[in-house]
DNA sequence: AATTTATTTCAATTACTCTTGTATAGTTGT
DNA sequence: ACAACTATACAAGAGTAATTGAAATAAATT
């Protein structure tokens, strides 16, 4: 992953309104959520939303998708996992036994985990 | 974990300067890094690094220890975790098989995880 | 005690971001 | 084609952040 797409996605998780938008979205997984739905559930002026969403979508932290007059926007939990691995590239040194705290949890605890053995990147 | 330490926390790699600063410290792991040394490795002005990590100390990105005059600054890994699982609460509409591509990877590969079986929060 | 070294603080300029209101584009149904 | 609805684009104002240079604090050395 390269700095500058880093550092659009943490600016663009650095709003309050966008933060919101996202984990909306997150909970909603592959069903996502149409502009006008997310506007009134967060209570905001639809151009606002629209505005922030825009952001988010070129930052690529969502996905667009029209139906009809309609805008279907989800969330990219791909990138959020390249961006985890970009932030924990040669973490420690190298040295495992400091990386006790560093067990990082799926989203859906239901789903377990296969055992992690292959080096990411 | 509260919004706003979640936007503080994004708000704070949102800078090109301190994501490098935050990665930089999270491969240094344990043994942190001397301001100093941070602003060499960047080649950056220290008064210009000193302002940015106050402000990543301020979100709680990074610790600070005192060592004679220098200043020994270390990344908080955990709060990296909380944030995650900030991100990912609830994910999916709490369907699992959605969630397939959601396998987050430990900074460190060597490291095997256990079975996740525990709701997070 | 004075000096060097490490780091932070402060002030000022510049640049950018957020919000709101208004206007425009595209889609659906009659 | 027309009207209603959904969503985005644009422009202006206020507010906020980034960078730089100069000065201050604080610890170690001479």
């Amino acid at each position: 992953m390269e700095k500058q797409t880093a550092t659009q996605i943490f600016e663009s998780l650095s709003s309050g309104i966008r933060l919101d938008i996202y984990r909306f979205l997150v909970k909603r997984g592959l069903e996502g959520m149409v502009a006008g739905e997310i506007a009134a559930a967060l209570e905001l002026p639809p151009n606002n939303v629209s505005f922030h969403l825009k952001g988010m979508t070129h930052a690529g932290l969502v996905s667009v998708e029209q139906e009809g007059r309609f805008q279907r926007y989800r969330a990219n939990l791909p990138l959020m996992l390249d961006l985890i691995s970009y932030l924990t590239e040669e973490c420690c040194a190298g040295q495992p036994e400091q990386c006790t705290d560093l067990k990082l949890a799926s989203c859906c605890p239901e789903a377990l985990l296969p055992p992690m053995n292959t080096p990411q990147k």
